[in-house]
Order: C-alpha cells, then sequence, then structure tokens
DNA sequence: TTCGTAGTGTGATATACCTCACACAGTAAT
DNA sequence: ATTACTGTGTGAGGTATATCACACTACGAA
C-alpha cells in the first residue's frame, strides 16, 4: 500500500518488513483537491504529512494581507506548519493544495512513539531534521549573497518541476519578490 | 567537568551520572583565541562544536569577497559548517572567534556513534535538528515578510546580547543590510 | 607621544525593486 | 457567445537600500 513511503524511508535506513508495517500502521492516508487546505492559519495542526503525490504550498499572511511562500512540497516531501506541529500551538501557516493531493497522516503522539520504540525511525527522523535544516540554511545563504535574478536562477536549477507546476506569482512570493520584477527577469 | 554541557542535554534528556560519564568521553575540549579560526574555508570539518563560553561567528564569502553572517553562536549553542561537517566535504563557510572562546569538539563518527549507542542521544540531536530548522525557517519568514528596521528589531528581541557584544557591521552582515543602511535606522 | 586600525556616522548619488495601472491571452462556466 | 477569473507582461513613477566618500572617535602598539 504505502509503497512509496517504504521506499523513501530506506533511502536512509533499510527496514524488515515487520517493521515497516508497524511503522505504516501509525500513518493514515488522505486526499485533497485543488484549492482545499491542510492546514489553516489559527487553528491546531494535529499532522506532519508526507505527500505522496501532488503539490502543497506553505504559506504565510503578514499584517497587509500579503502572503508569502514558506514552502512548496511535491513528492516524498514532508511538510506542515511543523512549529505549531511540534510544540502543539495554533497554526501560523497554512497549507493549501495547488493540486490534487495524497498525503500520509502522522499525529505528534505516534512520530514521538516511532522515535522511542523504533531506532532506526529515530535516525530517520534526525537524517531528516538534518537535512531539512541545512536547505533552510542555504536559501539564507541565497538570500544573503545573491539578487533577485540568481536566486530565481538557483530556484529553477534546484526544482525545475517548479517551473511547470507553479504560477510564476507564487515562485515571486517565495523569492521574495513582487511578481512584476520576476516577470521582468531576463531568463 | 562538562557541567554545561550536561545541564545543556538534560533541558532535554535526563541522563544517568554513567551515561553522561559516556557520552562527555566523546568530547575534547579546545580553548582559542579572538580572531582565531576554528573552520577555515575549503580545508575539511572535523567536528562539531558545542560553545562553553564565547562567542563565535559562521561566514560565508561570496565571489566579490563580500562576508555575509549566516549565524552567531554563544554559550549553550551549537554550531559548525554543518553540511561539510555531516557529508564531511570541505568547508564552504569558516567558523571565527569574535571573543576567546571555549568549545567542545564531537566528530562526526563519535556523533553517529552516540546516536546508535545511546537512545536518550539520538533523541537530543532529534530535538536539536528540529529547533535548528524551525529557527531557520523563522529567519526566512522574517526576510520575506519585514524590511530592515523591523528584522534588525527583531534581532536585537530576540539576542539582546549580540548587540553588546558584536559591531553593528557584523550584525549588518548577518541582517544583509549595508553597515551604512544600519547605521541610518532610527532605533 | 604618535601611529595604525577598528568601529561608527553621515552626505550625495546610483540602482534595484516595489507599487499602481492597464492590457491581453487562456480557460471554465453560464 | 458571453462572462468571469487567472495568469502574465509592461510602462511610469516612487522608495528603500547600496555604494562611494569622508570624517571622527576609541584604543592598543611602537
Amino acid at each position: 500500500m504505502h509503497q512509496i513511503l517504504r521506499e523513501h524511508i530506506e533511502k536512509i535506513v533499510p527496514l524488515t518488513d515487520d517493521e515497516f508495517a508497524f511503522v505504516a500502521s501509525h500513518f493514515i492516508s488522505k486526499k485533497y483537491k485543488k484549492h482545499q487546505f491542510l492546514i489553516q492559519e489559527g487553528e491546531a495542526v494535529k499532522y506532519h504529512y508526507f505527500v505522496v503525490s501532488g503539490l502543497l504550498k506553505l504559506v504565510y499572511t503578514d499584517d497587509t494581507v500579503k502572503q508569502h511562500i514558506v514552502s512548496f512540497a511535491m513528492e516524498d516531501w514532508w511538510e506542515s506548519d511543523f512549529y505549531a506541529f511540534y510544540t502543539q500551538t495554533e497554526a501560523t501557516m497554512s497549507l493549501v493544495c495547488l493540486e490534487d493531493t495524497e498525503v500520509l497522516c502522522l499525529t505528534l503522539g505516534d512520530y514521538k512513539k516511532l522515535c522511542n520504540d523504533v531506532p532506526k525511525m529515530n535516525r530517520f527522523f534526525l537524517e531528516k531534521a538534518n537535512f531539512g535544516f541545512l536547505g533552510a540554511q542555504r536559501r539564507i545563504i541565497s538570500s544573503l549573497t545573491s539578487n533577485s535574478q540568481e536566486r530565481y536562477e538557483q530556484l529553477l536549477e534546484q526544482y525545475p518541476a517548479l517551473f511547470q507546476r507553479v504560477p510564476k506569482s507564487l515562485l515571486a512570493a517565495y523569492l521574495g519578490v513582487s511578481r512584476e520584477t520576476l516577470s521582468r527577469l531576463s531568463s
């Protein structure tokens, strides 16, 4: 059933059939349509989501009602308002479908249970967290060192699929430039 | 000896005396003077560093020789060129003392050994990694949503000690503004 | 003392980017 | 066929910030 999840985990730690069955039993599968909300700002965050198929945006809305893309999440990625999930506080961001999307959902209790009961999964989540941190740090360095043009090129180089699947106005909101400026970049 | 390390770890997971002794045996202590390099761009990164006392800057130098502050690290923080450390590749950043600094050093082999042999330490490092990710994500959101003035205020609110201990030109290099602009901010 | 260096402030000008406005194409619903 | 909506491009003008230049202070070394 969750073959994709198994392959995803086994890129980092090998699992026996029994181990994977135990792990998989903690997830529930959900399907959403384009434009649906998985997380709504202000509400509780029940799950950390593993994306089986589809595409999500994690959106932060500031005081002036302007929307900023904190992250995109496609197949094989984990996403949530992780701060709200991890500290069980209310969401400051929204998680929204850009395409019809299937996810596997894990509660915080089960996340901790898997870490405690299955050492391999603790190591798996540590590896995910470390690379998540490195990805964020990379983006910070990019914003410190590069102008709009360069950041746009880096984004397309790193995630060429986004160019096909996401409107440019959202790429602009991810990069922190206006859609007009992005449109004027020569590329 | 490493009482500070013990308190630091026990904020997250309690340890028996034996467990802590085992953990502590994997660290070596080093002392550096202001201006000394713990990590030099282009060289290997042997350690992940826990700062016992003092203050460090993690610096990325771009093509145009301009320096950007990726991070400051003070007492009770972990720091390294984590990508280079974790993947055992050569450093793309430098880690430099802003003050005389004492650190506890952990190799990647021992980091993994502690994760494998001491489940509590695996959970400890997972918690650190998760909060490290959240800190980086917070900074990304700040750069997307706020102007220089606001980012400067947020920085001083979050780490008031920095204002006393580091020159403003370095705070500017952390925020991604010129030192002149920072100097002109009304605060 | 005198010198060099680090840190900071400030004026003048340049520039990257934002904002507002409008136009136009593609698509889905009526 | 008409309408509404989304996505995109582009001009004009405004603003935040960068860059360059210079001045001033504090401080340690010779």
